[in-house]
DNA sequence: TTTTATGTTGTGAACGTTCACAAATTCTGC
DNA sequence: GCAGAATTTGTGAACGTTCACAACATAAAA
């Protein structure tokens, strides 16, 4: 009699005969096709093609015969088919950062742009009975390009997203047009080439500003997010401008250079706050290093909000944790992520035109900042 | 002379002509296929073939002449095609709760499931050309079992990851069975299908327990999680073997009931501290109920660690920003998750035999917990 | 050397769609 | 009632693989 191995553990093995099995409905079912429906509905099975592609010129009582038989199979087309046949794969990648991926890990983050794709890109693709797939490319230029050469290949995705800090890897961007792949980068500035979803970082950095000012601040000052990126120089623009408008003036010693890390969080702090006339509010370019100037006040007995207001850039989850809680201007990566499927999905798989998009940013106000206290 | 229109912002149109397209270089480029190695090295497609999928029986100097064109023409195996032509699709899915994901989302959170995912499965994916797609599935079973089914459809994957609730989910499982896909369950108990990954959830609450008794405490409470849990039952388990090993009794008030959310930790923590003779340690059954722990002793000015300590399981990204940092069992989601897709790829498309693994946890020493001061 | 086994390579069909086009049907206006 | 147009439906090929098997080449055994 055949036999079947079916369970197995810690070396004891339960051996079911291939009757049992059988009784138990052990057998791989074959998921109903085109023709499987169109047998029912007496018809081609190009014409359900039709009906699952809306396509128009289907008789109305056909389509809804079709549909019936459809819903009744739980037919649902096999996208592998799908991509072979036409030359649309329903398919959109993300590109993430694998060593920001991994960097986050360590400390025991999460990958905030994953996450927040989660509710924004897929919930988008889904909608579109479009999958989405997280691929994590490396940071160095000729791996990338290697990488996403690969994927590209086989998995010939319908739209390509990336996310910084591929968003300003033009390499990658001349790949993707010349292979014919729609691409979005999110988070970014203006290209010539692409869908741009992204935020108005100088506007952002007004809003910070000018609710510190609102709070009755003066004596503001700013630590700069890495220089190669456009949005850090376009905030320290905003918050000079917002700081001009309000006939403010800005000492040398406010604005601090930093890269997005802690460590020039840690920096730019302590610069700040060891000077004998040191500012009464702190804008950071991101959480990361709005922690850090937290810490360095914490560690010198400055009260926050009391005696120092801080606010930054990004609101990661981490930032509700804060001690208190920090008041950011939160980066619409959902929304941004969501836009951007929604134009790929949109582009039908060809190349779409060159296009900006700018999704609106909130201040969330938590207890990092309060009024001025003299 | 054909126009195509290439960008436009904010209705300002600019105009290329086909032959700045054509000098652009802006045309589909069609990736290399297993043919185009074929003709290359003058062999038949099936040869190249082999040497993609690791054949035996390709002559030593072939393969390598192969796999130099391989390299040469950045030629990767059409994934759509793969599917089609055989019976794996080098495609595993993970089953992820939508309202979690939601629930996570409105709060601020991120997806913990979903990020350890990405060091543990996707990684392991990787290192085997497998392709991992997150898919969002409803909790209500009748809902589920539809979508999964529809997902089974259209995707035909080599595997499934079901993360909680959905390993819990007899349901999902029977369809699993019933389809051919193999499938694995983490974060789940023993069961009779299916391979499962787990961590000893009572061995961890043993090892929680004993902490705190080598600390010196021996009033230790207990919150529990939802009863529906298996997790919850094994965690209270291994609190009452480890104090009664200790020779320490529990008070029935000792142990509170909960499930899992910050409100019914609120409810146990006051339970507990509100009673005459409070037990200067609780174990919460997670890290949301922790929280809740710290908050009623914070309003009620009891000191963590030096008047409480306070541990959990979970470990999830926000118990770094406790204050103070939480103590906690951390749950090896990632470690779990890449021993799930290990299994599922080795099973390579048939169901393989009910297998169990236990996978190590590791005790997180953070700062709510502390020696029992008198 | 012949036979047999073993290793290596090639061929044709199949997978489930879409596409391009051809065929059949229905509608329109006279 | 009919030609012609418009709508609806059907057909065959193609996509890039794998699978099953056939054919060929080489090595081992007789």
């Amino acid at each position: 009699m055949t036999v079947q191995k079916l369970r197995s553990i810690n070396g004891f093995d339960i051996i079911f005969t291939f009757w049992e099995c059988l009784l138990a409905g052990i057998e791989k079912k074959k998921s109903p096709t085109l023709k499987d429906v169109a047998a029912v509905c007496g018809v081609s099975y190009q014409t359900v093609s039709r009906v699952i592609n809306n396509a128009p010129n289907v008789k109305a009582e056909v389509r809804q015969r079709i549909e019936a038989a459809i819903e009744e199979l739980g037919y649902a087309p096999n996208l592998a088919a799908r991509r072979m046949g036409g030359n649309r794969s329903y398919l959109i990648i993300a590109i993430n950062d694998r060593a920001r991926t991994l960097d986050n890990w360590k400390v025991g983050r999460g990958n905030d742009w994953v996450d927040q794709m989660l509710y924004g890109a897929m919930m988008e693709c889904e909608e579109h009975d479009y999958r989405m797939l997280f691929e994590l490319v490396d940071t160095e230029s000729s791996m990338a390009t290697k990488q996403l050469e690969r994927a590209l290949s086989s998995l010939r995705p319908d739209g390509v997203i990336l996310t910084p800090p591929h968003n300003e890897n033009q390499e990658l961007a001349n790949l993707l047009t010349k292979n014919g792949t729609p691409f979005a980068r999110i988070g970014s500035s203006r290209h010539d080439d692409g869908i741009n979803v992204m935020m108005d970082d100088k506007a952002a950095a007004v809003t910070a500003t000018d609710h510190l000012i609102a709070l009755g601040h003066e004596k503001i000052a700013f630590i700069s997010g890495s220089p190669e990126y456009l949005a850090s120089k376009l905030r320290l623009e905003g918050y000079r401008e917002a700081m001009a408008k309000a006939d403010l003036s800005i000492d040398a010693a406010w604005e601090q250079p930093g890269d997005f890390s802690f460590d020039s969080g840690m920096t730019g702090a302590r610069s700040l706050l060891d000077t004998s006339n040191p500012p009464s509010a702190i804008i950071a370019s991101n959480d990361e290093m709005a922690f850090a100037v937290l810490h360095v006040a914490n560690g010198k007995n400055i009260e926050v909000p009391v005696q120092l207001s801080v606010i930054s850039f990004e609101d990661t989850p981490g930032a509700r944790f804060s001690v208190p809680p920090l008041t950011a201007i939160r980066q619409p990566t959902a929304a941004m992520s969501e836009r951007a499927a929604h134009e790929l999905i949109a582009a039908k798989g060809n190349l779409p035109a060159v296009t900006d998009h700018v999704v609106e940013f909130q201040l969330i106000i938590r207890e990092t900042t309060g009024h001025f206290n003299g």
